[in-house]
DNA sequence: AGTTTCGGTGTACAGACGTACACCCAAACT
DNA sequence: AGTTTGGGTGTACGTCTGTACACCGAAACT
């Protein structure tokens, strides 16, 4: 009753994004129809254009809500920084673990429209990878011991290592939270980024 | 005029494969309808039956196609073993590069579908790279220096190069062919692999 | 109190979709 | 020579799509 119009908008506004990161869950935006996402949300097709002018827009929102959890996941394991490099890595693979299984509908979305998406959204998720790339290499160059790497090698590390973390998101995906399969995912994760760590280590000291 | 029936037949299923590749190159599978491919391919709606009962169908018969170009891949880099390590990964990036350029369809098709497409699609596309995962590892095992590596060391290896292969991949997708992107990105990708072998070379004599 | 704003409704239409059915005709069998 | 096979055609259907248009009623403004 005491609703006023713009909390009953913004409310349906939700209902529309969560439709259609629900309904997209199983095949892509592109086979999504307007009329799909207004039945799963209640309301009537052309109710829709109030609130987006197209699916594609709608993708849009979509996108920038997913990267907004993927600079979460990232700012969370700049916070899990531990002493020793072996504690670093084993605490932010946990909290990779743990963010995919919290937000399992953005990161799904994420993987699917990276490649299939439409084009704009596509650019998109490029772009926030790209700049989640970026912020990694200017973090790695204030960490002690990197003081004497080039430019190219920080972006080259860092590259590998949100390379790593896309690839590890996207098993943990498929494997189902909780299940064994992902335990195993966490360890091959962990000991892969000490595999990496060491390269990079004695890496500069080859130079 | 002299041609058999079954050549004929050959003809027209290799135009629909193509037809679908090509259509399917900017959206997905899900988002393909079967009288698009008819019209592309110049036959009547109905005549799509004739040769696959489904749209489905038709992507599994690309699915297989793409794989066997993986496999093509696969092979290739393994004849181009050099004398050390550093001309290994040298001469595997150069090979990396022209085959996605070779065949840039097929390597585009995998990755969109990959996470987007049908499930069936998806089901195919993740039993082959798991199973070049899983030859890649007995190949390591091979390899001299890799004696005394763990089953599970070797998974863990071979899991981590196959997915910056395929992470590379997808990079060199979005770039385009010769052009500048594209050799940054097979400069960077040489470096990554050697950081990872160095790092696993360390790795054994550590544990 | 009177008026405007605006999220949501209902009807309506043209186009694309998958697919069933009857048909054609040349190649391939007997 | 006569018959069967099978790729391709054309029509026809019911369903789903995006979207245009006129309308409603209550919240928000004046």
């Amino acid at each position: 009753m005491t609703e006023s119009r713009v909390e009953r908008k913004e409310k349906t506004r939700r209902a529309i994004l969560d439709a259609a990161l629900a309904l997209s869950a199983d095949t892509t935006l592109v086979a999504l129809s307007l009329r799909q996402v207004a039945k799963e949300v209640g309301i009537v097709p052309t109710a829709f254009y109030r609130h987006f002018p197209s699916i594609d827009d709608l993708g849009l929102a979509l996108v920038e809500e997913s990267l907004d959890t993927l600079r979460t996941l990232l700012r969370e394991l700049r916070h899990s920084v531990g002493d020793d490099a072996g504690s670093i890595i084993d605490g932010s693979v946990t909290v990779l673990v743990e963010q995919v299984r919290l937000n399992h509908a953005h990161f799904g979305f994420i993987a699917r429209e990276r490649f299939a998406g439409p084009q704009p959204v596509r650019e998109a998720i490029a772009h926030g990878i790209d700049l989640a790339e970026r912020e990694l290499a200017t973090d790695l160059a204030h960490l002690p011991g990197t003081d004497q790497w080039s430019e190219v090698d920080l972006q080259t590390l860092s590259s590998l290592i949100v390379g790593a973390m896309v690839t590890t998101a996207e098993r943990l995906l498929t494997a189902g939270p909780g299940s064994p399969a992902e335990r195993k995912i966490a360890d091959s994760t962990r000991a892969q980024l000490r595999m990496m760590v060491i390269g990079a280590q004695q890496w500069r000291s080859k130079r």
